[in-house]
DNA sequence: ATATACATGTCGAGG
DNA sequence: CCTCGACGTGTATAT
């Protein structure tokens, strides 16, 4: 890793052209050939590239290509405040809890909170159009398909339910399929667009849900 | 702005739960308060948070708090490779070129390349649902929607513009209309949710396109 | 390698 | 403030 901090100007060219003036700036030089600048405000990179990359070094010029789609970055050095590698390791991996697939496992082993009576018969069933989150029958032996956002559903959400819904009811003997979103709260457009098509909007609470997966919490 | 390199153990708790066990990474916190940690691959970085923050620090403990929003992130320093705060300075702002609208200006001065005879009524013609890029009749005088987009088209891009088509349909004097998705590639999932609904995919060479709208480039 | 969907997405425009 | 679509989206996962 290259911690370069330097007054500079950067231009990237690629998938559209951008230029910034010269400025102070922290720009990040990984082992993988990614590389990153950094302006003085803002938690994202004002430019970057991400690996692998070729890096050539002429002067005060410093030039990154990315072969593979023929982007490249280029910064232009005018002073340099300064300009260290450093040799570190990192075997960690970014545990995440509360990602939509943790979320739909969590609801795989409480369909009750969906609706009594619905019965998982398979996750992540793949069709021509997409994967089907959560394939089911109800209790009335309807095959039930749901759809898990982890954040509030939008439009896109229903439109992609009833996507699948179409797809699936290409077999006749599976008819008629009735469609589910599931989040934690839905966008009115989405309600609405929900109730023109016929698919149902239900809302769960991610901690309530976490609770209905542990038996503990709720012993008295 | 510090730039903090050190073997760390990071948490944040906000919109989720995350946690990266020890390893080397480099931290920047910067005058506007947000704050981010950059591990040894990617060009993102591993956590973040925007600012405003607020930034505590008690021995070997920093904390960042984000009132707003109730999130934390939390850096447990094992050993610092390196610790320095820079006084920067930078006015500039990133100059960008060349983005969506550019296609689509492009195309409306290019309408044979979806389709010979097709005539531009207008761009972001509104709708309830949202804007039709390209609001056209077909050489048979039908009403035809186009939806561009500047990268490969995926199922949701044939969504929008079936959404589109919904609703243009509801006036009957419009009826029937045509919806084009325009796209430089397709994915197969687009391609059989358009076949099913009856939407049409026309791919276009970005390059040409750019000649056909120079016409030094044809004068031969 | 390709195809697909997630993401603490972030960002900006428009109502 | 909310809603929605673009983004140089980047990134991981499954085929």
């Amino acid at each position: 890793m290259r911690v370069l901090v330097a007054r500079c100007e950067i231009g990237y060219s690629g998938r559209l052209e951008t230029r910034l003036a010269p400025g102070d700036r922290v720009i990040l030089f990984k082992d993988d050939g990614s590389v990153c600048v950094h302006a003085l405000k803002g938690a994202k990179p004002i430019n970057y590239m991400p690996g692998p990359t070729v890096v050539e070094e002429d002067g005060e010029l410093i030039r990154v290509r990315r072969p593979a789609s023929g982007e490249s970055l280029t910064v232009l050095v005018e002073q340099v405040h300064a300009d260290t590698r450093f040799a570190l390791t990192d075997g960690a991996e970014l545990e995440r809890a509360g990602r939509e697939k943790e979320i739909q496992a969590l609801l795989a082993e409480a369909m009750h909170v969906i609706e009594p009576g619905l019965r998982l018969l398979e996750r992540e069933r793949p069709t021509d159009v997409g994967p089907v989150d959560l394939f089911c029958r109800d209790a009335a032996g309807l095959v039930t398909l749901v759809e898990v956002k982890r954040v509030r559903a939008v439009a896109a959400a229903v439109e992609q339910v009833i996507r699948y819904r179409e797809q699936v009811e290409r077999d006749p003997s599976l008819r008629p399929v009735r469609a589910i979103v599931a989040a934690p709260d839905f966008a009115p457009q989405a309600r609405v667009l929900a109730e023109a098509r016929n698919v149902e909007c239900i809302a769960f609470d991610p901690a309530v849900l976490r609770g209905e997966v542990e038996p503990a919490l709720r012993l008295f």
